[in-house]
DNA sequence: TCTTGACTTAAAGTTAGCTTTAAGTATTAG
DNA sequence: CTAATACTTAAAGCTAACTTTAAGTCAAGA
């Protein structure tokens, strides 16, 4: 069972252009073709293409997601580039996690701040509940908050 | 005391051409001028500027900082529209949050499958693992993580 | 006063990752 | 066999967020 190029991009939620460039650039060197020149996605193809969009998601460039796929390629001699590049990429997520993280905490406090800016009426009242009324799961964090009152 | 835009830019490492761009583009309205038209960045313009680096954390594009600036500067009359705003990109990173964990998770499968293949000198001989060695932490999601094994 | 270095602007250039266009070929339904 | 639709390619266009360039102005030290 194999698809085109216009259903398989449905299947994943891309679409056909994308599914090209991403050929063009080099991606999909697994992607065979009917004797007319026709791109036929096979069932392994499509656990490729999850694996492309996880590792697009982990913030990797298409060129470098080219040379992984170059070393699959390749065979159990790459091996060990393929084990170091997946470490690296698990650093730079649980990096791009602690930041999302700090920023998920600034974005909360503000949620509060302006929840009470709003019943207050005024951004400068809010304020005053900022050393008295802060709650509970932001008092841990209060010293780097307080300096993110203002806004 | 005052800061030119060299050494704003150097205090929250940002270059001066990023913050003439911001400028442009209507993001530091409260900067104010020498008499020759020289930018003067005062002590409140880098708590304006950290928020803004926050925002941009979260995924805000220029234009929709932009606006929230623009609604500071009109007073307590637009609080609730940004408190919304706020509650907006707090939903909008903790859906990135989850999708980064579900990126993470994979990963990490992906690292201890890769130690097996390099230990044992084959990706075929790490398949035979998945099903009797997964480490504990990822049993619990071993069915949405076993279709991930091949590459 | 002169030189130097940092500032000013407008405008053009860069990069990544698509997306669209144009011209043409292949496949399938009737 | 024909028409409609989906595919093919190369190349141009798009968007966001800068970054660089060019030509000129401002400010501080010798």
């Amino acid at each position: 069972m194999t698809y085109t190029i216009g259903k398989a991009a449905q299947m994943i939620n891309l679409n056909a252009p994308t599914l090209r460039f991403y050929d063009k650039e080099g991606l999909l060197p697994f992607v065979e073709r009917s004797e007319g020149g026709i791109r036929l996605f096979k069932e392994t193809d499509f656990e490729w293409l999850r694996l492309i969009e996880c590792l697009k998601a982990t913030g990797m460039p298409i060129k470098d997601i080219k040379t992984f796929i170059g070393w699959c390629m390749e065979g159990d001699a790459t091996l060990e580039k393929r084990r170091e590049m997946f470490c690296e990429r698990k650093a730079a997520v649980e990096q791009q996690m602690k930041e999302m993280q700090d920023t998920l905490d600034i974005v909360t406090y503000k949620c509060w701040f302006y929840e009470n800016a709003v019943r207050l009426g005024s951004n400068e009242k809010a304020k005053e509940l900022l050393e008295t009324a802060m709650p509970a799961e932001m008092q841990a964090r209060k010293e780097k908050l307080t300096a993110w009152c203002c806004r």
